[in-house]
Formats: structure tokens, C-alpha cells, sequence
DNA sequence: CTTCACCTAAACAATT
DNA sequence: TAATTGTTTAGGTGAA
């Protein structure tokens, strides 16, 4: 796995005391340091020499709200990683089964390893009140303190805050799965039926920019959800409606005649006049990290933001098959350090130049009942093979009879 | 408590 | 005629 993984490297980096600490113990080496460049999540600086990166990570990760932030999206890496290689173990483990020992043990290995631990964990993390986070993020002060303490303080509270785990497949969960592996990080809305963490009209928009011409019909935008998000490609009816809803109601969506009939563009200055709006509930997306339930989605983002940055290279490649997640969540990522820095210093502008996604604005996600026995979900990539990543576009997923989202 | 941004549902008209 | 596309209205949630 990867070493960022490392929850206590995070943590250790949230202490700049403990910090230093480290770094005596290992002289030169650093978890978040490597080839010269600084690892911390969405970072990358070039650090010419060891000293100028403890510097660096001194003054530029050091415990603040965004450091929290980001430390909490890195612990939701990892757990989701865990689960993922817990899962894929057993996969392992019961294909071993099922060829060398044959029908003797039918039973695979549900011995996930420690992994299991963590999935349980978060099983019934998620049981637990969602509200036991001692941080605000919001209050650099407080928040803090208790993060200096150790891993123990984020950990425990955030994974049970985070409580993504219990990623049923449900439609009502964003639950993020990231990784540091980039393939995996862009097929992850592919194949998972997670929300994207993205109000309707920020994915719109994203659809149309991407377009070559800037445009899209109805039908294009409706293919471009279904194609991106697997999450999309159940309960059409309720979505296509939601994305029509969004395309009138917003003035930022203009509708332009064309040949093909009717498509839609996107009014960039009117798109970035709500921004402001939305600019000043930014600093909710920390807060929400760790205080609703709602946490979730702000936390995707975040995510996201996260595997953009070791995308970045990737998505950039316009001609890669997706290259769209990755500029979501780039674009996210932008939203989140723009969140955090409103969070420092408020009042600073509308920021027409920074990104105009909006993803701040989690779709409600909806309490569901969590079901422990959290079945076999698409959640995992993997297994995932049922939701072909190439399915026929223009084959709509119309409601399936599986809505179980649905009261 | 109010406002705001979103989501979902649904009615209904216009087009295809 | 049926399906699709657009427009509106209404109700509900959560955050500020």
C-alpha cells in the first residue's frame, strides 16, 4: 500500500512538534517526503533538500484547519483502501479455496485479516453517535490541541464521524473509496454507486465543459451521468428530472438552439455569481466534515481533491477515457483549499478566477438504514463487473426495480 | 426563526 | 399517440 497511508505519518505531521521529533528518529527520511518533493495530499512542492521540506511542511502543513481537513480525508483513504484489500483478500482467498482445496471448504477465508477490524470498526462506528467530534475545525484553536495529542484523537473520532464505511450500495451514501491509485481513484464513481458529492448543477456544468463545443444536449448530459457515475444509472427518472429541474432553473444553464435541436451551454459569469453564495458556506464543508452527517459529502470531496492531486497527471490527458473525475475533483480540490483559506481569512473575494465547481454543497445524503451485513455492494471496484464501465450510453438505466432508496 | 441553496416530486406545455 | 424536453411550483432538509 502506499506509505501516506500511514495514519500516523499524517498525524505525526499535524504536530509540527512531533514533527521534528520524527525526524531525528528517521534523519532523512520522511513518510511525506520523497524524490524532493513534498507528499502531503494536493501538495507536491519541491523541496530541494530535507531541511527545506520540514520547513516547508512546517509552514505550509502545519495544524490548521486545512492540515485537519486533509488529514481526515487521508485516514478515509486508507480505511476505504483497507476495506477494498479486505475484500479483495477474501476474494483471493476463496478463488485459492475454490482451486486448490477445492468443494472441501466452501467456505473461503472470511478472515479479512486485521482488515476486518477496521471494517467493523467502522460498522459500528457508524452506530455510534456521528456527533462525538471534539474538533471544529473552524476554531483552529481548540481543534487543535486535541489533534496534537495523537492519532487516537482524529482517528477514533473522525473514522467514526466519517463513518463511510458502511458503504452499502445504497444511492444515499457517498462514500468515497480512494486510493492512491489513480486508476482505481477515476473508476471509483464509474463503478461505484456512490453520489458524487457534486450539486446537480455542478455536474451539468462540468458535462458541458468538458463537451468539445462547450454543449450538450439533454440526452448527452443525461449519458455523460450515467457514463461518469454509476450512482447515476439507477432511478433515472428521479435524476434526469432533478438535471432538467437544474438546466431551467438556473440561469447560469442557457439553452441555445442548434442543429441537432436544442443544446445546453454553460453562462460561466452566471455560474460564478452563485459562487459567492456559496463562497460563504464554504467553511461549513470542515465544519461539516466532522459535524453531521452530512460530513460525508463534503468529505468526498475533499477526497476526491485528494486522489485529484496524484491524478493530476492522469486527467490531464484530455484523451484519457475520463479525464472528467479527475477534473472534478481537481476542481473540488480547488473548492477545498478555497474553503479553507476563507476559513484563515475571510472576507476575500468572490474568486471569479478560482474554480467554479461548487461542489461545497453536499446532496443531502440521506440517513439510511444502515445495513450491517453491508452486502455484497458494488463497492468494490472489482466486483463491480457487473456495472461494465462501457455499458451502452445510450441505453438509459432506467428505475430499476431495486430502489431501495426509495420510502 | 429566517433565509438560502439543494433535492425531489410532479404537473403541464411544447417538441419530436 | 407516446416519449422527450422544458418550465414551474411545491414541499422538505440542512446549514448559516
Amino acid at each position: 500500500m502506499n506509505p501516506h497511508a500511514s495514519t500516523n505519518g499524517q498525524l505525526s505531521v499535524h504536530t509540527p512538534k512531533r514533527e521534528s521529533l520524527s525526524h531525528e528518529e528517521h534523519p532523512h527520511s520522511h513518510p511525506l517526503y520523497g524524490h524532493g518533493v513534498c507528499k502531503w495530499p494536493g501538495c507536491e512542492a519541491v523541496c530541494e533538500d530535507f531541511q527545506s521540506f520540514l520547513k516547508h511542511l512546517n509552514s505550509e502543513h502545519a495544524l490548521d484547519d486545512r492540515s485537519t481537513a486533509q488529514c481526515r480525508v487521508q485516514m478515509q483513504v486508507v480505511q476505504q483502501l483497507e476495506l477494498q484489500l479486505a475484500k479483495d483478500k477474501e476474494r483471493l482467498q476463496a478463488m485459492m479455496t475454490h482451486l486448490h482445496v477445492k468443494s472441501t471448504e466452501p467456505k473461503a477465508a472470511p478472515q479479512p485479516l486485521n482488515l476486518v477490524s477496521s471494517v467493523t470498526l467502522s460498522k459500528s462506528a457508524s452506530e455510534a453517535s456521528p456527533q462525538s467530534l471534539p474538533h471544529t475545525p473552524t476554531t483552529p484553536t481548540a481543534p487543535l490541541t486535541p489533534v496534537t495529542q495523537g492519532p487516537s484523537v482524529i482517528t477514533t473520532t473522525s473514522m467514526h464521524t466519517v463513518g463511510p464505511i458502511r458503504r452499502r450500495y445504497s444511492d444515499k451514501y457517498n462514500v468515497p473509496i480512494s486510493s492512491a491509485d489513480i486508476a482505481q481513484n477515476q473508476e471509483f464513481y464509474k463503478n461505484a454507486e456512490v453520489r458524487p458529492p457534486f450539486t446537480y448543477a455542478s455536474l451539468i456544468r462540468q458535462a458541458i465543459l468538458e463537451s468539445p463545443e462547450k454543449q450538450l444536449t439533454l440526452n448527452e448530459i443525461y449519458n455523460w451521468f450515467t457514463r461518469m457515475f454509476a450512482y447515476f444509472r439507477r432511478n433515472a427518472a428521479t435524476w434526469k428530472n432533478a438535471v432538467r429541474h437544474n438546466l431551467s432553473l438556473h440561469k447560469c444553464f442557457v439553452r441555445v438552439e442548434n442543429v441537432k435541436g436544442a443544446v445546453w451551454t454553460v453562462d460561466e459569469v452566471e455560474f460564478q455569481k452563485r459562487r459567492p453564495q456559496k463562497i460563504s458556506g464554504n467553511p461549513s464543508l470542515i465544519k461539516n466534515m466532522q459535524s453531521s452527517h452530512a460530513y460525508c459529502t463534503p468529505l468526498n470531496a475533499a477526497l476526491q481533491a485528494s486522489m485529484a492531486e496524484n491524478s493530476i497527471p492522469l486527467y490531464t490527458t484530455a484523451s484519457m477515457g475520463n479525464p472528467t473525475l479527475g477534473n472534478l475533483a481537481s476542481a473540488i480540490r480547488e473548492e477545498l483549499n478555497g474553503a479553507m483559506e476563507h476559513t484563515n481569512s475571510n472576507e476575500s473575494d468572490s474568486s471569479p478566477g478560482r474554480s467554479p465547481m461548487q461542489a461545497v454543497h453536499p446532496v443531502h445524503v440521506k440517513e439510511e438504514p444502515l445495513d450491517p451485513e453491508e452486502a455484497e455492494g458494488p463497492l468494490s471496484l472489482v466486483t463491480t463487473a457487473n456495472h461494465s464501465p462501457d455499458f451502452d450510453h445510450d441505453r438509459d438505466y432506467e428505475d430499476e426495480p431495486v430502489n431501495e432508496d426509495m420510502e
